[in-house]
DNA sequence: CTGAAAGCGCTTACAG
DNA sequence: CTGAAAGCGCTTACAG
């Protein structure tokens, strides 16, 4: 039914071998301009689309390179290191395609629908999935539990790290009191933690009290939370991401406390949003485009068969604004 | 180089085809369980990863359906639309692989790097390159410019009826002088101006003067231009997103205006963050869920060979709340 | 129950 | 400058 190389070659009154050479532009050919014409004009008029697959496998790799996205609600720094992946891939003529992976259906199934040139992963892979791709001779890039090199896509270090620098800040306001406002996102629960871990090490560090922890709906003011750690002499909450700040924001404002006065907020991520909040909101930069660049570099890297540069050492900060 | 089927049947002491037979697990056949474990075991010693393109080739179709994403930003609800699909295809052995179009690179590019079995497009096509994909025998679906049979990615007339919304809802609060604050982004000019045209013809229509529109940048407050619009007596500015209002929103509180009594301002997505302003923020809400399960649903049929069904009529709603 | 063989559609040395 | 032919790795009728 589909039409191939073959009936475009019969309708024009060639061989395949001048189709191809055709379509493909095959640099040292040199076919006659009517002839070019004929086969154009055949292949439009007969809507011939080259088959992937017969091209692919006979040439013994794809122009593909495919990224794995994690299970969890990704944002704008994402978005970034795609972008930028499409764009320095196609100047090597090749497309990124990315896979949003759902932990209902193992990896191992995409790899029978598509042989990538190189898979960056953005999420934790099997570590045999891993092993049976390396030796399939394709590249994984970034994946979460490449540890013989240092890359990794979930650093865990850098959860921890994020959640002790939201305390080193507070503490050095001079609040002694603090609580920590988490989100009730299941797939984002990880992450929770790891900062969770970090913000307990730095508060027994700093010999403050061990801090409760509250769930916030991003989706409407924590007017009750608020309260709640009012009542208990709360001076400032480490939340879990700006969104989450945002409602912990107009919560005090509904309760009537002050900010900071009666109660520091800190986020994370430093979204627009986060610098027109009434006060601003004190938040966390991640060097997001550094990452992307790296991630970038990688790929490149791999491409090109040279090592993978080191993971860039640019460090999160603190942007200072007014709720703390 | 890399390890074939054939490597794996010599190594097992089988043929191709009793390796083929237990590794798809292939209905119909009885394979004695211990030729399946040699199999098995030395798939795994030679890390054996099948050539997905001579899968596709042999078999006539891939497992694949692509999504090409338009070239601009994409919010929560083109996540929810992946998501839905991604799992849908699942269900079917299908998965979704989604392409971030970039309009440097022609799309009919891709088609020579992977042939899906559906394409979902949630950005305009070129005609041709939908001619050729359909008379390739691949389905597509979504796509911006299939107006023979009443569906869009981009749908014109419901980017200006979003316009209208808002000019409508502001009128009925009394505003008569209103204001656009639009978008510096320029990827996202296209929709500006057809929100931009819808409200101008609803002041039209309603005989209100003609708007101003000013340019404000989501990540600082606008308040240069709030103290303009309160100079020329604007009472009320439509935004052309949540982010916008946002901006304008903290501008009208650094130029100490009050909202809405000297300045109504209305949003549009309705983002979690648009309920946590002081005051909150009116928008306007679209259908996404019920869009998101339209195109799973267009989906689903084309893969059944069904007739698409027709685009839901659920409307775009005002959110009232206090910024009006 | 297992194997030998054909063929999917393409590209590319090779021959003319 | 153009054509006949091989072969990429797989699946699947078909034969044994």
């Amino acid at each position: 039914m589909p039409v191939t190389s073959a009936d475009v070659a019969r309708a024009a009154g060639v061989s395949r071998t001048t189709v191809s050479y055709v379509l493909n532009d095959t640099p040292g050919t040199n076919i006659s301009e009517g002839t070019r014409e004929q086969v154009l004009a055949a292949a439009a008029r007969l809507g011939y689309a080259p088959s992937a697959a017969a091209r692919a496998l006979r040439r013994g790799q794809s122009d593909l390179v495919v990224c794995v996205l994690p299970d969890w609600p990704t944002g704008p720094v994402v978005d970034t290191v795609l972008d930028l992946l499409t764009d320095n891939l196609a100047e090597r003529g090749l497309f990124l395609l990315v896979h949003h992976h759902r932990s209902s259906r193992p990896l191992r199934e995409l790899w029978k629908a598509v042989t990538p040139r190189v898979v960056v992963g953005l999420t934790h892979f099997p570590a045999d999935d891993l092993r049976a791709l390396r030796q399939a001779g394709i590249e994984v890039v970034g994946a979460g539990d490449v540890d013989d090199d240092g890359h990794a896509g979930i650093d865990e270090g850098n959860q921890r790290a994020l959640g002790a620098l939201q305390v080193e800040h507070l503490g050095s306001r001079g609040h002694r009191r603090l609580a920590v406002a988490t989100t009730q996102d299941g797939r984002l629960q990880e992450f929770a933690g790891l900062r969770a871990d970090g913000i307990r090490q730095a508060c027994a560090r700093l010999e403050l009290p061990a801090p409760p922890t509250a769930v916030v709906d991003p989706a409407r003011p924590a007017a009750a939370v608020v309260r709640r750690w009012a009542a208990e002499g709360i001076e400032a909450v480490a939340c879990y991401n700006d969104e989450i700040a945002l409602a912990v924001l107009a919560g005090a404002r509904e309760a009537g406390l002050d900010v900071p006065g009666d109660l520091a907020v800190m986020g994370l991520d430093d979204v627009p949003a986060a610098a027109l909040t009434s006060p601003p909101l004190t938040t966390i930069t991640q060097p997001s485009a550094a990452q992307a660049h790296h991630l970038a570099a990688c790929v490149e890297a791999v491409l090109d068969g040279e090592p993978q540069p080191p993971w860039p050492t640019e460090p999160s900060r603190v942007v200072v604004r007014a709720t703390t």
